[in-house]
DNA sequence: GTACGCATCAATGCATACATTATTTCAAAT
DNA sequence: ATTTGAAATAATGTATGCATTGATGCGTAC
């Protein structure tokens, strides 16, 4: 998402026609016309156009030449290749964070969205859970200090995002993440950077492999 | 680069752009407006913003409100960041590669890369070495069947580019890639995943602390 | 002499107009 | 009836014009 309050209509556009994907009010696989998007955020082509391009080179969607720009449906094969990348690139953000050292407030944060997961585990709030473990990754990868590392985990993130929601109810509680987070952040607290690898690393691949098989289960490869 | 030969000004912009960044012809900290730009290409502003936008997304520039789209000089800090991830994607692609089983085409391709790194070694030809070695690397990748990691590590590439070519001169003979390079084959022949990764990881590895190094004991902070 | 402010200028960002091209439909012929 | 071709329509890709805005330079005042 672009930070600031829309000062320009590129980021206008680009934010909204994001936003409409992630929260499914684009379909994947429905065509959209650079008009009518236009027309409905209330600006003209070009920044449209422009955020089109953007999210294309983000991997949400497709611009195809006459047809318009497609919301690209996430298919199981996609999420196996975002997991086998997820799975060494954060382990290397935890690896290199608890290299650095954290400042206290890092940590917090990181401590503070384990909480929230644990909060919303027991007031079956789903999607507060998936939230803060968003969070959580988020601000992992962020203490990283490597700017591509969190640029490319991030975009992957996004990709996942459908996935996730659409297999959110289906899992098995998910109390052990808490766990995992607990482990992670203990290591970071003291400097373990072979240990938050490890640990993460699992926590990772037990991550994909859960969502990649409950895909398959319920045969979801069109979300 | 762009596939075809342009059909789109949109793609023959930002391939012309692209190569002069790469071949020097736009120099690092210096500014370049789209006018001129547009001028020089032959084309309207608009393809050269998108070609700007596109670059910028990419890591090559940044366009800065009313100074124009400037080159982003390569810093030993970037440098650090992509062999980061370079040394923990690349031999994920490795280990992938060798878990899928390669056709004897893609095997072959790969062994020829590694040939013309030899024979350019002999002939004293750097470029082509450099060629070569980008070519074996950027095969094993496509041989890891993950397109995204395809398409991250060519950003990345990209980004080192100018580093590599500056350094080339100064490396020591650098006759022990080839050998990691046969070796991290054989790897693949035989099917042992974990034998390619490791390897792999190890040649990554020292290539990112001997580029580092020399960009420090040469002070090569900004090209 | 220096600093601050105003005015002018230029470059971008956006909108719109235009041209190119693909797709679809309709008609005609086999 | 089906297939092929041609024409029309519609959407993109590109160019250009316009307005906004930031930067720069000059002048004046302290």
């Amino acid at each position: 998402m672009t930070d600031e309050k829309h000062p320009s209509a590129g980021a206008k556009a680009y934010d909204a026609i994001k936003a409409m994907i992630l929260d499914g009010r684009l379909k994947p696989s429905a065509s959209y016309l650079e008009t009518e998007l236009a027309d409905q955020i209330r600006v003209s082509r070009t920044p449209v156009r422009e955020a089109a391009l953007r999210l294309e080179r983000e991997g949400l969607v497709v611009v195809r030449p006459r047809r318009g720009m497609q919301v690209l449906p996430v298919s199981t094969a996609d999420m196996a290749e975002i997991y086998q990348l997820l799975t060494v690139l954060e382990p290397l953000a935890a690896e290199l964070a608890a290299r650095r050292g954290l400042s206290e407030a890092e940590l917090e944060a990181m401590e503070r969205a384990t909480q929230k997961m644990q909060d919303a585990l027991v007031d079956g709030d789903l999607v507060s859970w998936a939230e803060a473990d968003d969070m959580f990754h988020a601000l992992l990868v962020q203490a990283s200090g490597n700017r591509r590392l969190v640029e490319a985990t991030g975009r992957y993130r996004t990709q996942v995002h459908r996935a996730r929601m659409a297999t959110l109810t289906m899992r098995p509680c998910p109390s052990s993440s808490t766990e995992d987070h607990r482990a992670v952040l203990h290591c970071l607290r003291s400097g373990d950077a072979e240990g938050a690898r490890k640990i993460h690393a699992a926590h990772r691949a037990a991550a994909g492999e859960l969502l990649i098989a409950l895909l398959a289960k319920h045969s979801l490869d069109n979300l």
